[in-house]
DNA sequence: GTTCTCGGCCG
DNA sequence: CGGCCGAGAAC
């Protein structure tokens, strides 16, 4: 009996990607097995490298265990969990500059065809240029946001933001946590200006009127006093950088004196 | 030509 | 040890 050389079903993938496990018969590595991937259209893929290739940057494989077919959340993450801790008596942790959004995929890796309708009579989408050409995602896709925070390498929670006063939620949830996570992700992920939601509809029925490229928040207005506040916050927080920075450097000089100390002696 | 299969490199 | 990919074998 032997089931491995079938294309099964994936049912971590959608409809039509199969998944084949070949066992080499063969040669010294007899015994070992091969894992491949076919798409909808048949194309083969013997990596997650070339997986990775094939569906562009937007997704993130990182978690995918190619092998087994299956999220694994735990391992890596656990991983460089313990990672960390022990870096950090050793001093040798690199702050984490990786701006991508921290969220989570379980449902599915891959993307999803989306059928975007746009021939009914008389609809207005066509000649709607953004939202024509905009990517089609999800209305309230921040909630997913929902419970990260930003933490230190020990793993404390950092002090969480306060909002300005006169940032107001649009849509189903209306909690501070989930406008910071909006208007943060939109910072980072946006080039163009973020203005909140300028339709007033969209805060009566935000189903409808959402702008999905800007933050769940209404419009706002930044004035001069608020850019003058800014701007002393950014002055001080470079000082508390500048002053880390410092005493870092000569913690790690005072300490690589010691190492060679201890190696002369 | 394409597809299959195993070797072998490299992290 | 296992993932990944090159390249020869097979078709």
């Amino acid at each position: 009996m032997i089931m491995e050389k079938k294309r099964m079903d994936c049912p971590f993938l959608p409809p039509g990607w199969k998944k084949e496990e070949v066992i080499r018969k063969s040669g010294l590595s007899a015994g070992k097995s091969d894992v491949y991937y076919y798409s909808p259209t048949g194309k083969k893929f013997r990596s997650k490298p070339q997986l990775s290739r094939y569906l562009g940057n937007s997704v993130d494989l990182g978690c995918f265990d190619f092998r087994t077919g299956k999220m694994v959340p735990s391992k890596l993450q656990m991983k460089n969990k313990q990672r960390r801790n022990e870096n950090l008596s050793i001093n040798k942790g690199k702050p984490d500059l990786n701006t991508a959004l921290p969220i989570r995929q379980t449902a599915s890796i891959f993307k999803q065809p989306v059928t975007k309708v746009v021939n009914h009579p008389g609809n207005k989408v066509k000649t709607d240029l953004q939202r024509a050409t905009e990517q089609p995602r999800q209305l309230f896709w921040e909630k997913r946001l929902n419970g990260l925070k930003a933490s230190d390498i020990t793993e404390e929670v950092l002090r969480t933001m306060e909002l300005p006063k006169g940032l107001t939620s649009v849509g189903p949830d209306t909690s501070d946590e989930t406008l910071l996570s909006a208007i943060a992700s939109a910072l980072h992920m946006s080039s163009s200006p973020i203005t909140g939601q300028t339709s007033s509809a969209a805060e009566k029925n935000p189903a409808i009127w959402l702008n999905t490229s800007q933050p769940l928040c209404k419009a706002f207005l930044v004035t001069d006093q608020d850019i003058r506040e800014q701007e002393l916050k950014v002055i001080q927080a470079r000082r508390c950088l500048e002053d880390a920075l410092m005493a870092d450097g000569l913690a790690r000089t005072a300490e690589s004196r010691r190492d060679s100390d201890h190696k002369a002696a």
